[in-house]
RNA sequence: GUGGGCGUAGCUCAGUUGGUUAGAGCGCCAGGUUGUGGCCCUGGAGGUCGUGGGUUCGAAGCCCAUCGCUCACCCCA
């Protein structure tokens, strides 16, 4: 029995690649959600929860079935039936988010825009793990569908940093670069490929390949040997039609004109299919080689794509886990240290007392303030010393005495005072302290 | 998926070239104070050394496998 339970111990953990996000860091995550939801707000957006497994079938025609992320990292739930859709953990939110905009007719009616942001939300990829890489992680993010103005996009990138400046967070940049409309990477792929193709024998074995499967990539390759043909390759931005130039141009003029820092990157091609003109990227220099907090980009034809109206559209995601990382890093994040500690502990001697103070917690609760107590009978100095523990400022015991006269001691346990206060005027008592306290 | 590193108490870590009952600090519990926390003192609980095999008279330390973490690549948030 006993070496069974040990046994049993060992075995149950939690899957390889996740995490149990405990009390204390939990904390940090509320934190976070709640700038989130403050920053959308502030920018008007409205918030989406769209379901944690999708048709597989969405994935591969938004995300692309040659990426990686639908080739080799999803989670394919088991089948019923044969004759029952494939359904896979959602490994991104923009396919998902885009599907219920389009089953909702969010898009079809008059407005001719649609802001849509997300907290949360849990996205599962079979990797292998590293810091800052799970298999199950989580991302905030906005969904802008409807405008093809590059305001669209400023304001896409204006609200991932307002998140993170908001927080605190130190040594960020932006990356941005433009794939161009279908034309301009089309004519620009012309001269790319190539050009891979003629220097072929000096790239990388990853990058042979992808010449031939997915040339964008071979870009942004880490490969030393492929560093100085890339170096040299073709760029997007010299391949840009009027329109895709001007786009950009203007882009980087409103993002100037908000003072957000950028570094142009032609090597920056992002590994999903969708993506069309504007992308970018944010990384920290606080995180290892998992430095990206935050990607995104226009995705112009996904919608149509998915079955919606011709409906230009912008969005970023941006990765909790990586983000609170890079904020713990430095500890320059004074939002994040949020200790939650009751407001007073009721400290009950014997059974009769500790009725009572049942009772009285119950009427602490209902009255707004946080009280915690002992559940187990223990002595006054082990529940003393777990107010202690807690931080809680007022301690409010209860022995016979105190249930003789019906009012306990309430101590403070700052200064160690301690004054008998009925038990019906408990609330009003410890209302009116931590106001004074409040403005002391 | 490829190639490295690591895995000793709840936490951070010692543990000499394999040698007898595996240690410290912090934390936890109790006592010193029969109803008053923090500081101090004393005591205690807690580990089949990630797990399973193997080598050996003898393994926490060596070998193999496995699980987990981690670093780089790959990929990406």
């Amino acid at each position: 029995m006993e070496t069974n339970a040990a046994k049993l111990r060992e075995r149950l953990q939690a899957p390889r690649g996740t995490k149990d996000i405990l009390p204390e860091e939990a904390a940090k995550w509320r934190a976070v959600e709640g700038v989130v939801h403050e920053v959308a707000r502030l920018y008007g957006y409205g918030e989406i929860r769209t379901p944690s497994f999708e048709a597989v079938r969405l994935f591969k025609r938004a995300v692309g079935e040659e990426t990686d992320i639908v080739s080799k990292e999803m989670y394919l739930l088991q089948r019923r039936s044969e004759e029952e859709e494939e359904f896979a953990l959602r490994p991104e939110l923009t396919a998902p988010v885009v599907r219920a905009a389009i089953q909702h007719g969010m898009l079809t009616g008059q407005s001719d825009c649609v802001r849509l942001y997300y907290a949360s939300a849990p996205n599962f990829r079979y990797e292998k793990p590293q810091l800052g890489r799970l298999r199950q992680h989580h991302q905030f993010g906005t969904e802008l569908l409807g405008p093809a103005s590059p305001l669209a996009d400023a304001e896409t990138i204006s609200f991932a940093i307002s998140i993170f400046r908001n927080l605190g967070l130190q040594n960020f940049r932006v990356r941005l670069n433009s794939l161009g409309s279908k034309e301009s990477r089309e004519a620009w792929k012309q001269q790319l490929v190539p050009y891979l193709r003629e220097n072929k024998t000096k790239l990388s074995n990853d990058s042979q390949r992808r010449t031939e499967t997915n040339p964008l990539r071979v870009l942004d390759s880490k490969a030393p040997e492929d560093h100085e043909i890339v170096r040299n390759a073709p760029r997007i931005l010299d391949h840009l039609n009027a329109a895709d130039r001007a786009h950009f141009e203007e882009l980087k003029s409103l993002l100037a004109s908000i003072t957000i820092a950028y570094h142009e990157d032609p090597l920056l091609v992002r590994g999903i299919d969708y993506y069309t003109g504007t992308v970018f990227e944010v990384t920290s220099s606080d995180l290892g080689s998992q430095d990206a907090l935050c990607g995104g980009g226009r995705y112009d034809s996904l919608v149509e794509q998915l079955g919606g109206p011709n409906c230009p559209a912008v969005g970023f995601g941006a990765g909790i886990e990586r983000l609170l990382l890079a904020l713990e890093s430095r500890n320059d994040a004074p939002l994040l240290s949020t200790v939650r500690r009751p407001a007073v502990y009721v400290l009950a001697l014997g059974a009769e007392a500790a009725q009572k103070a049942f009772e009285l917690l119950s009427n602490l609760h209902a009255a707004g303030i946080s009280a915690t107590g002992d559940l187990n009978a223990r002595s006054m100095k082990a529940q003393m010393r777990e107010a202690n523990r807690l931080g809680t400022p007022f301690v409010y015991v209860i022995g016979e005495s105190e249930l003789a006269q019906g009012a306990g001691m309430l101590k403070n346990m700052q200064t160690s005072e301690q004054e008998a206060v009925a038990f019906g005027a408990i609330i009003e008592h410890v209302n009116h302290s931590s106001f004074t306290h409040h403005h002391s």
